[in-house]
DNA sequence: TAGCGATACCTTGTATGCAATGGGGGTATT
DNA sequence: AATACCCCCATTGCATACAAGGTATCGCTA
C-alpha cells in the first residue's frame, strides 16, 4: 500500500487476449448494441474476433462478476436485464458510498490532489462544450474519482468502478433519450469542485448527495418517460 | 422481479465443476489453508480435484472477482494479500451499506420477514452455545441478511454478500486468536432483533451501526496484536 | 387433432495438446 | 567479485477435439 494519498495501481497493464475481449463485449454491452436478454453464443464471438471460445468463456466469468452477464450452465449466457428498480438501487448505493469518501477524501487532499480535481474537472467541460458526449461519460466518471482518491480506499473505489459500470448502460440509455441531461450536472460539478478545493466536507457531502439525487431523478423520469413509450 | 418483498433468487442450483472448484478454493482460502501470497499452481490443483485446468482457471476468474485471488498474466494466479487497512475499509463499507439497507427493510417488513429473522437469530445462538464456531460464522450473517431482505435490494445484498466473504477471511482469523468475539455480538444481536420486529428503524440504526463499529474495533485490536507479535 | 415420446442436432462443458512467455541459473566478460 | 547476457525449464495461454446436456422437431398414438 504507497504511503501516498495516490493511488497509481496497474502501473504497465499486460493486456491479454480474455482482459481484452472483456473490454470489447463490455463496451459492445453498454452501447445497448448487445441488448439486455439477448444470448451470447460463444461459437459465434470466438469466430467474430478470431478467437477459440476458450477466451471468450473465460471473458464471461468476468463479466458475469461486473453484473453485465448472467450465466446459466448448459444453457449460455445472456446479457443481464435492466430494470428501473434496479438503476434506482445502483444510484442509491453510489449516493452513500460516494458522499462517505468524498468527506473522508476532503480530509486528507494535499494540493496535488486538488489541482488533479480542479483539472479533471476541466477535461469534462471541455467534452460538454464541444458535444462529445461518447467521451463526456467517461470523464464524468473521472472528475468524480478525482475527488475520492485522496479517500485512500481502493477497495471502495473499485466498487464504485463496478457500480458505475451498470449505471452508465442506464446513462447511455438516457443520453439517447434526451440531451439536457449534463446541463444541470455540469453546474453542480462546478460547485462540488469548490466545496472539494475550499476542503469544506460538510458542504461538499451535501452539495454532492443533491447531485447524484438530481442525476438520478432525471434519469428515473427519462427512464419511465420511455417505458411509457414503448408500453404504448 | 417478484413482486413479494422477499427474494428467492436461484431456487434450484445447478452445480457445474467450476462451481464446485470455486466454492472448495474459496474456502480453503477462508480458512487461510492457502495463505496470502501463496501461488495457485493450475496444474497442480486441477491433479488434485482430478479435473483438467481449464475450469480451475475459471474459478480463478471467479475468485478474483470477489478479489480473494490476484490474477498475474503468465504469471499465475496467488491468493490476494490481506492488510489491516483493508479490513478497516470493508467494514465501513458494511457499515454505510447495511445501516441503509436495514432502514428501508423495516419500512416493508411483514410478519413473516420478522419471523425469518426471529429463527436466524435463534439459529446463531444455538451455534453459539454449542460453541460451533465454524457454523457460528456463517449464521452469523444469515442473521444480518434476514434484517435486509425485506428491503428488496438484491444488488446490494449481492454486493454485501461479496464483501463478506472477504471479511471472513480476517473474522476466521480472529477467532482463532481469541474466542470471545462473539460473546458481545450475541446480545447486540437481541437489541438488534428487538429493534427489526419493534419496527423501530431509527433505534435499528444506531444499534447496527454500534454492532459493526464494535466488531470492527474488536477485529482491528486483535490483528494489530496478532501484528506485533509477528513483528515482535 | 392434441398430447406424448424419442431422436437428432445445436450448444455448452471439459480434456488434451501445442505455442509462447517469463524467470532462474549458469557462464562469460569486465 | 560483480554484472550482464543467454539459454533452458517451468508454467501459463490459447486452440482443437471430444463428451455431454438441452431443446426442438418429427412421428406415433390415443
Amino acid at each position: 500500500m504507497p504511503k501516498s494519498s495516490h493511488n497509481f495501481s496497474d502501473p504497465i497493464q499486460k493486456t491479454s487476449v480474455v482482459d481484452t475481449l472483456a473490454g470489447k463485449l463490455r463496451e459492445r454491452i453498454l452501447k445497448n448494441e448487445l441488448r439486455a436478454g439477448e444470448p451470447l453464443r460463444q461459437e459465434a464471438l470466438a469466430e467474430a474476433y478470431g478467437v477459440s471460445r476458450m477466451p471468450i468463456r473465460e471473458a464471461f466469468r468476468q463479466l458475469e462478476a461486473e453484473g453485465l452477464v448472467e450465466f446459466h450452465p448448459h444453457r449460455g449466457a445472456v446479457v443481464s436485464a435492466m430494470s428501473i428498480e434496479e438503476a434506482e438501487e445502483l444510484f442509491d448505493l453510489r449516493l452513500i458510498i460516494e458522499t462517505d469518501l468524498i468527506q473522508r477524501a476532503i480530509e486528507n487532499a494535499n494540493s496535488d490532489d486538488k489541482a488533479a480535481a480542479e483539472a479533471a474537472f476541466q477535461a469534462v467541460q471541455a467534452a460538454y462544450s464541444s458535444g462529445d458526449e461518447e467521451r463526456w461519460g467517461a470523464l464524468n466518471w473521472a472528475f468524480h474519482k478525482s475527488l475520492y482518491i485522496a479517500s485512500n480506499r481502493p477497495r471502495s473505489l473499485a466498487l464504485l468502478d463496478g457500480l458505475n459500470a451498470n449505471i452508465d448502460r442506464y446513462v447511455r440509455l438516457q443520453l439517447s433519450l434526451e440531451r439536457s441531461a449534463p446541463d444541470r450536472a455540469n453546474d453542480e460539478h462546478e460547485q462540488l469542485l469548490k466545496a472539494f478545493v475550499g476542503g469544506d466536507a460538510q458542504q461538499a457531502g451535501t452539495t454532492l448527495e443533491r447531485h447524484i439525487r438530481d442525476a438520478r431523478s432525471s434519469l428515473m423520469t427519462a427512464l419511465r418517460d420511455r417505458q411509457d413509450m414503448e408500453n404504448a
